[in-house]
DNA sequence: GTCTATACTGAGATAGAC
DNA sequence: GTCTATCTCAGTATAGAC
């Protein structure tokens, strides 16, 4: 039956969603979801595998608004630092509404590594393209420099969806409003003067 | 014996900075260790505290220095928000050049979230200081406004440490360059005028 | 106090009957 | 397609030798 399979991924979504991957045994989702134990394996082949199926519904949608927008961004030369970050970032918000357990999900995983060939499958091609129309919008910065600026903005990104450990969480504002601030923050940070030789310590 | 203990500790250090704590068994820490399993719970109690004494051993002194560093800059009314970052992260800087391979591990259990309670244990205490004394030097960005962005920097902080499955890691420069180009791009980040409405929408 | 042997529970995965 | 039984490998707990 095709049920046996849809009650599978709802109940895998909210469990993971909920108490994370890793603590999310196949036997609790089988447990809750009325199904054998097997069925998970039949249907999807592994847990990782149902994980990779769960993203696919969520991301695939996402992904076809990031790209639409960010080529919007390419084909205008004046297009701002921000509005690329927009493009990339402002998709995630509506799911975020909806599902706000499921971004959370979804940013432990990607700070979590052990997962790293399901987040490269669906977001390596987008995000790579997002660099290359936001490279092109700041120029100056050098190649190496632009690459690690790259990086940090990611990890506050996967941050912003996961919560942090040891940063009290402020409650208010919605994820856009998160999204935009943060899109305030790193594109003051990609404008940056490079610093050769810094004088940073105190 | 203190051997056994010794042993222990450190294969049990190489291994998870190699492989990662989760995909690290104890049965594989034991064989390499030559050590018998239940010695493990006999002188650590358990996996976790075992990592909990792995950390405390290398973060100690860091912490330490830290603290040394940021009270110098709570005593200098003139320090600047790229002396704060400084002082809070260029401790790391020595370890993470003797032993890379226990920063990654570091930024990993970070990023998990599953091991909070050692994260917060080692580090609660010390990230608390550094951000009351962040808070004093940006006092025109607005509370809120200001955890966000101290939630931002702990993320790009975490993927600095762990690396990125998406952005392809620029090689060149050691750790401390790295550290200086984040405590340059988040500098930035904190200055930046606060948007009341964005318009970062293309 | 230190350490060994062994057993217990729960995880993901698989083979084969129906 | 589905289910039972079973396999391997985790982390953990305990009894007892030295």
């Amino acid at each position: 039956m095709l049920d046996t399979k849809h009650k599978i991924l709802e109940t895998a979504e909210r469990l993971f969603a909920e108490q994370g991957y890793s603590a999310t045994s196949m036997r609790h989702i089988i447990a809750e979801a009325g199904v054998n134990l097997a069925a998970i394996h039949y249907h999807f082949g592994s847990k990782e595998d149902l994980l990779d199926e769960l993203v696919a519904r969520r991301v695939g949608p996402v992904n076809r608004e990031r790209v639409a927008a960010l080529e919007r961004c390419a084909a205008d030369p004046k297009a701002t630092v921000e509005e690329i970050m927009g493009a990339f970032l402002l998709p995630i918000a509506g799911p975020a509404e909806d599902h706000p357990q499921f971004i959370r999900l979804m940013g432990r995983i990607y700070a979590e590594g052990l997962l790293r060939g399901v987040i490269e499958k669906h977001f390596h091609e987008v995000s790579t393209r997002f660099l290359a129309i936001l490279r092109k919008a700041v120029p100056e910065v050098p190649e190496e420099e632009f690459l690690w600026r790259a990086h940090y903005l990611f990890g506050a990104v996967a941050h912003t969806m996961c919560g942090s450990p040891l940063v009290p969480p402020p409650v208010g504002g919605d994820f856009r409003s998160r999204i935009e601030r943060l899109i305030t923050f790193a594109a003051a940070g990609f404008r940056a003067a490079v610093t050769e030789t810094s004088e940073v310590r105190g």
